[in-house]
DNA sequence: GGACTTGTGGTCAGGTCAACCTGAAGGTTG
DNA sequence: CAACCTTCAGGTTGACCTGACCACAAGTCC
């Protein structure tokens, strides 16, 4: 247990990094997200999420996004701070009380492309992570899912998944991957466009082998929001 | 500035404490929050919001809860983590870096009149906050009630303001103080009955001036949500 | 009793949303 | 080449929600 009052505290920064591929074996869309290999105790060869202690001279956004490029090599798209755990108890066995402040990611498709996996860090389909993880992993990684399937439905975010232009359908993919279930497209289709966060780019797809979609890119954010504190960078 | 590598880093709790009254002058309910005056380096004699260093052998909420009652007298009802930040430069002047989770919490109107204010502890509307406020606390009180505004619409936290017992008119006012503007009585009342968050006593308020409104109770909360790491004590 | 105030219940028009339908525009296949 | 298949693009319909408004209920106050 962890409530010796002598005890040393440590302020750290941990990440869920969420990126979308298709599953290997359906070929479906779904969530992805890097786990590292613990290569010490406690919770020695455990996955766990990247993290790190916070640095004295970083913003806490700026310590989880360094801590997301030296781990996977990504550069977030949308990066916001999901929630800081600091139960007493959440880290027994280790030798020091820790508080984590958790941010989340999206990484864009096409960038993720380029990763390697370097060693004792894998990348996970959301729904087949090697639980239990590390300290209370699951529990953070569940919140953050809850988290983005809430904020897709009211929020833009899910343009951060794609590339600078993208077909309606794209996206129409990207929010059945998060929400995991089939959206109509028509209606999607209108909810999007009504919406005013894409504009069309005039131009379309090609070597399709149907009917060639129109391009749309995000649209400038207009300040939709009196007060943000989350980051885009 | 606050970028020396070798400062001391300090984790630290403030905590937002809404309490509804009505306003002195007008009559009107509004919300109000208790402020602390400083009395040291850095920000003497400004206000700021209630907090204090985290304790090694308490966990977040509970050391918020105790912050609470400690410099205020009151038992929160809701309580709920609103953000960590953590800026290097958000404590200009400070000998050290402090890095601040910050709750947020209801307090019961009934409980809210036994309160004294003691020395150095004032409560205030929330349009008259003496600003500025010391560090970074007048943007986290905007923070706060932009959430509270927001969390209002979708779910039953105004509750927490009232005693056990309270007409259907009590809770409208709740809402339109929290949310600044009138609320049309009748469809109020078919939203708040369709959402089935309070249940009806079978009694009715007595000596009022008028017809005598039905007594409601919070209906007891049925897990709505799948996952929730917010605290109501 | 009559005026007044507030609670309670209902109606109605406009907007939103999911389910469904139809045509357009390409490639694919015999 | 012609028939066909797939996906995009856009419209229609009905259920439901919401806000504005109306009418009555049930007390107190003068």
């Amino acid at each position: 247990m962890s409530a010796d009052p002598e005890q040393h505290m440590v302020l750290a920064v941990s990440t869920v990094i969420f990126s979308l591929r298709p599953h290997p074996d359906t070929g479906e869309f779904t969530l992805w997200l890097p786990l590292v290999r613990r290569i010490r105790d406690p919770f020695k060869k455990r996955w766990a999420l990247p993290g790190g202690p916070l640095d004295n001279t970083q913003d806490l956004a700026e310590a989880a996004k360094s801590t997301m490029h030296r781990t996977t090599q990504v550069q977030p798209r949308h990066l916001e701070q999901l929630y800081a755990f600091g139960d007493v108890d959440r880290s027994p066995d280790a030798p020091e009380r820790v508080v984590s402040i958790v941010y989340w990611a999206l990484v864009r498709q096409d960038e993720d492309l380029q990763v390697v996996d370097a060693e004792n860090v894998e990348w996970h389909p959301v729904e087949e992570i090697p639980s239990p993880l590390a300290f209370d992993h699951d529990l953070i990684i569940r919140y953050a899912v809850d988290r983005l399937r809430a904020k897709v439905t009211y929020s833009p975010i899910a343009h951060a998944f794609l590339p600078e232009e993208f077909s309606l359908a794209d996206l129409r993919r990207v929010y059945e991957a998060i929400l995991n279930r089939a959206l109509d497209p028509s209606n999607f289709r209108r909810q999007i466009l009504s919406q005013g966060t894409v504009e069309d780019t005039g131009r379309r797809m090609t070597g399709t082998a149907h009917r060639p979609p129109k391009l749309y890119r995000s649209a400038p954010k207009s300040s939709r929001y009196a007060l943000t504190i989350e980051e885009t960078p």
